[in-house]
DNA sequence: TTGTATGCGTTATCAT
DNA sequence: ATGATAACGCATACAA
């Protein structure tokens, strides 16, 4: 069917051995041994069957990665072009399972990359908890997580951004605009990065000497129905909040809440300052455009892939556990207003 | 190392071909042997080597996917997910290449998916042309082309939508609420998605005899800053076009183009209505909410990945080649004004 | 430097 | 209904 390694080698009168060799360690044989072969190759328009190479090195040359629901999502996008890229540098392919947020979907997503033989994963969730130790330990694969702490037992790298520190950050920012009623979009889940921005933004407060009032953070799952409705709590209690602007942990929710505002005809930032986080795509995009905090997607998906290549040996790395923070960016664009 | 057929098989009391069997044609053998084998791969937590069937059985139950430039881009993104889905459902993989909007590397992506022994592909690009046809012959798998006209000249089945039609029905929606200067965003490249909805827009201009001028055509590549420049480039002619609405054939050169309007302190849709084309998850979210055409992505996803799997055999369907044309829908939302 | 032989984990063919 | 045995296409230890 498919011109084979051996017709190579009947061709350029070698063995099929040597055929392989040009193919993984060229200078193991002789230049002139070589040119013949290459030029067999190319006569016979050879192209090495990748999952019989896979059979027999035990490796794929391609990195899993778990996905909590579809990289469609927003935000997950920008995440897996970082990641791509960086596979792409190291010559890696990239297998995508998405474990649509359930966390026996997200095990199976072991399971399946194991059984595909995947050289190692990504896993990039809202959590992994202790459940998954067994199987984690059972694939004996290198696992890295990305903007997930690590929940579970076994000692597993992860690449983050430090959280707390961004959702300081922005109170401090909206402080120093002249902001005292802060408002904030959080996330339900406790243990996940939402909260996290959510501890930051207390802390913010504190630290300016600004009061915490429970009512002025409302929470939703992640998307733009949740940061409306939160939004619209937010709202109802403004005759007390008297808020001046709201940091939302999302930009999806943050687009939301400013679609929410508008449909109660107030506006952005004239009426009210508004906050993501993300920088996602269509940040920039919209009217106003959308003050946010940038996370390092590209560098995240390059270090975390590095990391991988280093537990591979295929790279020179120190491969320590723990987590790896890697830089936020604030990015000031137009929705937010300084006050006086 | 990890747990094959083998040790399967011997804790079973049974040959490997046995267990192979139970995997695959489990009704091939005996209720208790088949219980006894099944107990036995629980226990020893055994799963089959994809890799290792993928080689013997020449299929890998997966399908390949060439798109022109990161499913990060907008709206592949969103097609991206029909596919998924799709194959999901026909309990196929997806591997994802990523032809960066040139076509050497997409004809790359034809041998680099063949090497990895997909079972057939689906090619999602601007263009396909002749230069591919000895690639495609050569490579003796099911090719579909979505969303993209066949310039080749293999025969190969094409899903789309029909864009000449779906140009003249935005012109027909535009005119039925009153406007009769209309502009238009279109793309640059000849025998394009958008070069067939530029056609649809004139011929519908002609239907309802509205003169046609060509200033009030400009055109982009795809992305916000081009609808950007577009929408500029109109607004400066505006005083002889008078245009009271423009279509742009994306929804994110779309959101561009009403960016430009912002700046120029006009409002949608107000001072100028604007359609799109996509209907991007994102056209919801933003204000006005964008009056666009959809594109039934995941409809498009299913028939494809349906007509691969009646190609493969492994359904029945009658496999002809030639363009399906799948519905589009016009959703109306926000940014069309009506005029008196 | 090159060739021979064997293995990778599974499926498929042919017997029994 | 089940078992031996030979592929599948390539890589690699070992020998030469």
């Amino acid at each position: 069917m498919r011109v084979t390694i051996r017709e190579v080698a009947k061709r350029a009168g070698v063995s099929a051995a040597t055929v392989s060799r040009v193919l993984n360690k060229p200078n193991l044989v002789e230049k002139e041994t070589r040119r013949r072969v290459q030029a067999a190759m190319k006569e016979l328009d050879f192209k090495p069957n990748a999952i019989a190479r896979g059979l027999s090195s035990r490796q794929t040359d391609t990195l899993g990665l778990i996905v909590p629901a579809g990289i469609t999502d927003f935000f997950f996008n920008e995440l897996y072009q970082g990641i791509r890229e960086a596979s792409q540098s190291h010559n890696m392919r990239v297998l995508v399972f998405d474990s649509e947020n359930s966390p026996e979907r997200a095990m199976e997503g072991f399971y399946f990359l194991g059984q595909h033989q995947v050289d190692g994963i990504i896993f990039t969730s809202k959590m992994i908890t202790e459940d998954f130790d067994p199987v984690i330990q059972r694939l004996g694969l290198p696992v890295v997580l990305v903007l997930a702490p690590n929940g579970a037992k076994t000692p597993i790298p992860s690449f983050d951004i430090d959280n707390v520190r961004a959702g300081f950050d922005v109170v401090s920012y909206l402080v120093s605009r002249g902001h005292r009623r802060i408002g904030m979009i959080a996330g339900k889940v406790p243990d996940t990065p939402w909260q996290q921005r959510l501890q930051g933004y207390e802390s913010g407060l504190k630290h300016f000497g600004l009061p915490f009032d429970s009512q002025a953070v409302q929470t939703g799952e992640f998307s733009f129905d949740d940061g409306y409705r939160a939004m619209q709590r937010l709202l109802e209690k403004q005759a007390d909040l008297q808020l001046t602007a709201v940091f939302s942990a999302s930009d999806e929710m943050a687009l939301g809440a400013m679609r929410c505002l508008y449909d109660n005809g107030l506006r952005v930032p004239d009426d009210m300052s508004i906050v993501g986080f993300d920088d996602v795509k269509v940040a920039r995009m919209v009217v106003p455009r959308l003050t946010t905090v940038a996370q390092p997607f590209s560098e995240i998906g390059a270090q975390s892939v590095h990391w991988l290549m280093g537990a591979l040996g295929r790279v020179i790395t120190p491969t320590e556990t723990g987590t790896y923070f890697l830089p936020h960016r604030f990015v000031e664009r137009e929705s937010v207003r300084t006050l006086v």
